[in-house]
DNA sequence: CTTCGATGCGAACACTGTACGCACAGCGGA
DNA sequence: TCCGCTGTGCGTACAGTGTTCGCATCGAAG
């Protein structure tokens, strides 16, 4: 691992024996730190993202990136906005808006999926005047829900959407409580049913729902699918009560 | 400030000069700590919390808690846990299955927000295999939504609470965001709204939200709270209908 | 050629969580 | 009375963090 910095330690530091300064790797720029970020992220967990090992893995050092971002922070909620354009939600007006807010739904979650530390984040800064891609998914989100009619959309956005970061965020976290162990899912599954079943022995209930449902040897990724779509049936149909005629 | 240690940085060390140990303080207990923790998460936030500043509020060293906790993390999963205790149930089979989840939810949510850290570690360790607080709030829920009469009372169980979850979550992180500013919540909401419709001018439906809301000054607590219960009726509609019979 | 603003970065500061090993208290047994 | 033993407190230290500061260097403009 070769880094090409300015100042290498040489024995006799002079103009001549100087490197030339990064001959063709790309500049460090904003949207370069936002991008790798993001990798660090998706790869190794929000606990992994230090600004050290973000500017080694960008050939650079770690204060340089100050020039570029004002503060981790700030960094955060590029990264957040920068994901954000991932959510896609179907233009308003469509004839079946059910479909079009359980594609919106489904999309967040994904993006939430397939970036488990999203919702953590979201939770710290609490998606309070964010950037300009969270702006036009909400704007689209208000444009969906005044198209399908109901009189206070924003109401509507807020009970489905609740209900979507809330079930992302749990299964976010356990998603990267699965990828910690090392093991698929299903292994990770199999090797703690046994001591779930020991903890909900005393309680009826929980044992009596462990019977129920732990049984039939299922893809839990397709059952955590199910249990997502039930939720937001039960969601969308207390809306279609509110929706005017 | 006088702190009692038990090698005071004295001249000359001797068994008559040095001070009794702890004459009357408290011993250094696992519940001491946890509940000093708590209090200085509900007072200064999730990042204010160091294992040197507990430690020194309880007038001792950073590295004694370790005698009585195995880690940060395990700390804040007591922590946690002790919460959780405060989240209030109501008893299964009443006549009002509705008021009784209401309450349920209602609770769960005032809890959150006493203690906006709470979503926070939830978030990160995805609230499987808790504590005992935890376990018997699970219980109580499935006792009370299987003598409501549903069949399969876990899937209603999630979609509710994911729902709770999810506006606790950004109701707690807005809480936050308005704490750490140091002004009360409708003094931070007045400050905010001109920039606000600034932003949203260039969107159309957001902008026409805008106008449909910010205008009555009501107490934003108020609003919150009405949202909140909105969504939730909504859930339970939808809930409802699957109620057989 | 000179000057200047933008950029990279090494060193440093104030923190963090935690491992290690020593000091000491109380205690049960000889 | 003394001897170990176990449990507890904690000073020191290590590796790491986000961030500031000032210096070195670049490309471009005058």
């Amino acid at each position: 691992m070769s880094r090409s910095k300015t100042t290498e330690k040489n024995p006799i530091p002079s103009v001549w024996t100087r490197e030339q300064r990064r001959p063709d790797q790309p500049a460090l720029s904003r949207d370069a730190i936002v991008r790798e970020a993001i990798a660090m992220l998706d790869a190794d967990g929000i606990e992994a993202l230090s600004m050290r090992k973000l500017g080694a893995r960008l050939n650079a050092g770690a204060t340089s990136l100050y020039r570029h971002v004002a503060t981790k922070d700030e960094l955060m909620e590029l990264a957040v906005d920068e994901v954000a354009a991932e959510i896609h939600v179907p233009p308003a007006g469509g004839p079946d808006w059910r479909a079009a807010v359980t594609e919106a739904a489904g999309s967040f979650r994904t993006t939430a999926l397939r970036h488990p530390w999203l919702t953590l984040v979201l939770g710290q800064a609490g998606l309070a005047y964010l950037g300009p891609n969270y702006m036009t998914f909400s704007e689209r989100l208000a444009a969906l829900f005044t198209a399908a009619g109901f009189p206070e959309p924003s109401r509507a956005i807020d009970a489905v959407f609740s209900y979507v970061i809330g079930m992302s965020t749990t299964e976010a976290a356990w998603l990267t409580t699965v990828a910690r162990s090392g093991e698929t899912e299903p292994e990770f599954v199999a090797r703690l049913l046994p001591t779930a079943r020991e903890v909900s022995a005393g309680y009826d209930h929980l044992a009596a729902a462990d019977a129920r449902t732990a049984d039939q040897a299922v893809d839990p990724a397709r059952i955590r699918d199910d249990k997502f779509t039930y939720g937001l049936e039960v969601v969308l149909d207390g809306l279609a009560l509110r929706l005017p005629e």
